[in-house]
DNA sequence: CCAGACGTTGTT
DNA sequence: GTCTGG
DNA sequence: CCAGACGTTGTT
DNA sequence: GTCTGG
């Protein structure tokens, strides 16, 4: 799964690496970045490919358009993309509604016992800014405010993942970013981009549980743990 | 046809 | 809205 | 994902 | 235990 992730640059570097716009009024309204801690619900800078290439805040959590509550959007964190066709839920958006998520790093959490989880930061190697493929909808509340969310998509982990845990999010070539969210493509042609990035470009590092806060937000919750006696055994 | 659901994860 | 179940 | 709350009534 | 909030 994919719960918890960062993306640690300011708005100008994003629109740089993607060479996209945020909305003036976005920005002045709101200041998502630097986020050491994104979590479920928070607002996050999306890119999509609608009247061009921009960046729009979203909520995490898919909250579908024919939803009554928006208390949904909470648990759609993540899609599976094995069910991605067969459920009505995401096939919609699969089709018309894709984005990219940019992030710089994102949080699991190791299952040692029932009880004892040990969060973990993931990076690509370079650790530059990197996307992941997700789903987007809008949705309407009772005022007529128009909200924006979205879902990351999961794959099975690879190899360097399953160290910890079982899944993880499509993180995309950056050759098949733009690709990702062209609106000619077909459903089964995008979802040929999705695959276990190569564990190779991948790193990670122990955390200590200051991130599991979410109110915690800031550059010290990337200093690494420190090594105890019991970490020597975390991978048996 | 209509009615009702629509999700993932971890844990047991 | 769209899919599944009956 | 984890942390934290989890409720109703009447009165001011 | 389960739901909500972030």
């Amino acid at each position: 799964m994919c719960g918890r992730a960062s993306l640690t640059k300011q708005e100008k570097e994003l629109e740089q690496r993607f060479n996209a716009s945020f909305y003036t009024e976005d920005i002045l309204r709101y200041n998502p970045l630097p986020n050491f801690n994104l979590a479920p619900t928070q607002t996050h800078p999306i890119l999509i490919m609608e009247n061009g290439k921009h960046f729009q805040l979203m909520k995490w959590g898919l909250i579908p358009s024919w939803a009554k509550d928006e208390k949904i959007g909470s648990k759609m964190i993540n899609a599976r993309v094995e069910g991605l066709l067969e459920k009505s839920f995401f096939k919609t958006a699969l089709q018309s509604r894709r984005c990219l998520v940019p992030l710089d790093g994102f949080y699991e959490w190791k299952t040692i016992q029932a009880k004892t989880k040990i969060p973990f930061r993931i990076q690509t190697t370079n650790q530059e800014i990197f996307s992941v493929a997700g789903l987007y909808d809008l949705w309407k509340n009772n005022k007529g405010e128009v909200i924006y969310s979205f879902t990351i998509i999961t794959l099975p982990a690879n190899e360097m993942m399953k160290k910890i845990h079982d899944r993880m999010p499509a993180i995309l070539d950056p050759d098949a970013e733009l690709l990702w969210i062209d609106h000619s493509l077909s459903m089964n042609q995008s979802l040929e981009l999705l695959s276990p990035y190569p564990s190779e470009l991948m790193h990670m590092t122990e955390l200590s549980p200051l991130v599991n806060k979410v109110s915690a937000n800031g550059p010290e919750l990337l200093v690494p743990a420190k090594r105890t006696s019991t970490s020597n055994t975390l991978f048996d």
